[in-house]
Parts: structure tokens; C-alpha cells; sequence
DNA sequence: AGTTTGCCTGTTAAAATTTAACACTTGCTA
DNA sequence: TAGCAAGTGTTAAATTTTAACAGGCAAACT
């Protein structure tokens, strides 16, 4: 995501998401494309409020549900520790395991997929014969860009 | 925790929890010894509502104010892919990194210092510039127990 | 001992967040 | 073209969290 053409960005991320709801016979439907748009505007997280307020049909279940469905097919990410949600970056790879990279200054959120980390995860996991299914990775921090401007 | 005499580790994690208090220039408190006498009672992730359900004084400020304490202070963890809390077990020492291992089965949770990971993920972000300050690591899965009881 | 100070509590509400329930619509497909 | 499953619209309500403010209590100072 770091220094991305946005707008390219954006227009990939709406192709793999009317790619993965084909994949999985569910519609992309008005509120679904809605939902992913706002949140597409940014890479900043935002919480389902943010989001509602931005939305053409501004009730809540219209805006829970498409959270929900968005989540659940992997297209965006709930970011636990602010309960907002993001869009994840990586939707093609449906097994990913993304480190979520949390800027407490400017609320961007990067994603990376730190795959040398998960596997040791995984193996500590194992150690205590714990067989993991859904890992959640958060990072809070300062980013790149700010913290250049700090300095 | 795994297989722990829970009797020790609870009287453990008090008196743990009175010397960071006294470190820290702050009282253990009725209500916060109430909230965290809770949390101990196992090692279970426990939502606001379970506790305070569970307190002397019943009342939401009274249960959030001293979870939010013992949050600040490193004695329990938010859970936050639950948003739920558990005592935690490494209080001890105040900077560690901990993975939470959370079964789905049995709601048990453990906590491991995944000393290589954590460090995979640090290098991980900073490759990307990206300056961290606090991490989060959830795994949802089976544990061993409940892994024995199935097979 | 009396008083100040800062931390902590009790209490009343209210705000914010999330879910339930149910009738209706839409698009596929048999 | 009828029936089914998926998705929506709508009304409320449940759940979760926070605000605000008055009062109490323990340690520190005089």
C-alpha cells in the first residue's frame, strides 16, 4: 500500500471483489459495493459509524450486514484493537495471514504478509499442541511518512 | 497456564498484582481485587457484562474503571477479537510480547512469549519504516485438550 | 491532630454500538 | 413461471460503553 497510485489501487481492489463474490455465487450487491467504496476511499481504518455516515442508505443493519459479509469473504479486515475495519489488500490470496500495520498519527493502515513470523507462530502454536485456525496480527506504531516528518 | 494447580496460580497472580500496584504508586483497590479475583477464577476470556454480572457492585462504571486499570497496568489482557479479558500471566514483566492462544471448544486461553516470532515481526515492520510501540497476537484454534478429547 | 491533595468511588443518565425480527423483493433455476 | 435462496428495508430493542459530578478516603504536610 505504501505510496500507492490510490486511484489504480482502488479500481483493483473492486475487480477482485466482484472476482471473489462471483467465486462464491454471492451478489456484489448496492450496499455490499457502497460499504467497500467508502471504506476504499483510504487505507485508514474506519469504525462502522464513520462508515454508516457515509453511506446512501444510512441504517444500521444495511451497513452491519455488508460489514459482515465483506469480513467473512475476506475483502476487508476488522481491525480489532480500534473496532473499525479496513480493506485488505491481499484478497486474492483467500489463506493469507496479514500483519496489520496501525499508524497511530495518521490512522494509515498497511498490510504486510510477514511469512517467516507466521510460520514460528505457528510452530510455538504446535509446541503447546494448540492447532490454530485464525491468527490476528496488529502492530501499533509510526509509520514511514511520519516518521519523516517528525524528524 | 496449561494444566496449572489454578489454586497457586490465582494466589500467584495476586500477589503479583499487589507488587505492581505498590510499583506503580496505585491502590489495589476492593473493586479492582473484585475484577481481577473474577478474571481468576479461571482462565477463561470474560466479556464487561459476564464480570460485572459476576461483581460485589454491579454497576458499568464501577466494572469498566477497574478493567481499565488493570489493562493499563499489564495485570489482564483485552482479548480483543472477543472483546473479552483474561488475567494475564506474564505480568511479571512488563514489556513482553505475549500470543494468545484462544480455543474456540473450550474457551481456555493461554498465553505464550513467542521470543523468535516477535522478533520476525519487528524486523518484518521495519522494513517497512514502520516504528512499532505496541503488538497484538490472537490465534483462535483448538487446544490441546479439547484436541485429545476429539480424537 | 487538622487540612490539603489526589486518587478512587457511587450514582444517575445518556450515548454509542450492535442485533433481533419480520415482511418484502430480487434473481436464479427447475 | 413457480419456487427457492439470498439479500433488503424497516422498526425497535438489546447491549456495550462513556459522561458528568458529588462525595469519600488515604497519604503527605503543617
Amino acid at each position: 500500500m505504501t505510496n500507492c497510485d490510490h486511484t489504480l489501487c482502488k479500481t483493483s481492489a473492486l475487480k477482485e471483489a466482484e472476482r471473489v463474490c462471483e467465486q462464491l455465487g454471492a451478489r456484489f450487491t448496492d450496499q455490499r459495493r457502497n460499504v467497500f467504496e467508502i471504506l476504499w476511499q483510504s487505507h485508514k481504518a474506519m469504525t462502522a459509524a464513520d462508515i454508516m455516515n457515509e453511506m446512501t442508505n444510512k441504517q444500521p443493519p444495511i451497513t452491519y450486514r455488508a460489514l459482515e459479509f465483506l469480513k467473512k469473504s475476506g475483502l476487508i479486515h476488522h481491525v480489532t484493537s480500534l473496532n473499525a475495519y479496513v480493506g485488505c489488500i491481499h484478497a486474492k490470496d483467500p489463506n493469507h495471514i496479514g500483519q496489520l500495520l496501525i499508524c497511530t498519527n495518521c490512522h494509515n493502515i498497511d498490510e504486510i504478509e510477514p511469512k517467516k513470523a507466521v510460520s514460528e507462530l505457528i510452530k510455538a502454536a504446535k509446541n503447546q499442541d494448540f492447532t490454530p485456525s485464525l491468527t490476528h496480527i496488529e502492530m501499533l506504531g509510526i509509520c514511514k511518512t511520519c516518521n519523516n516528518a517528525t524528524s
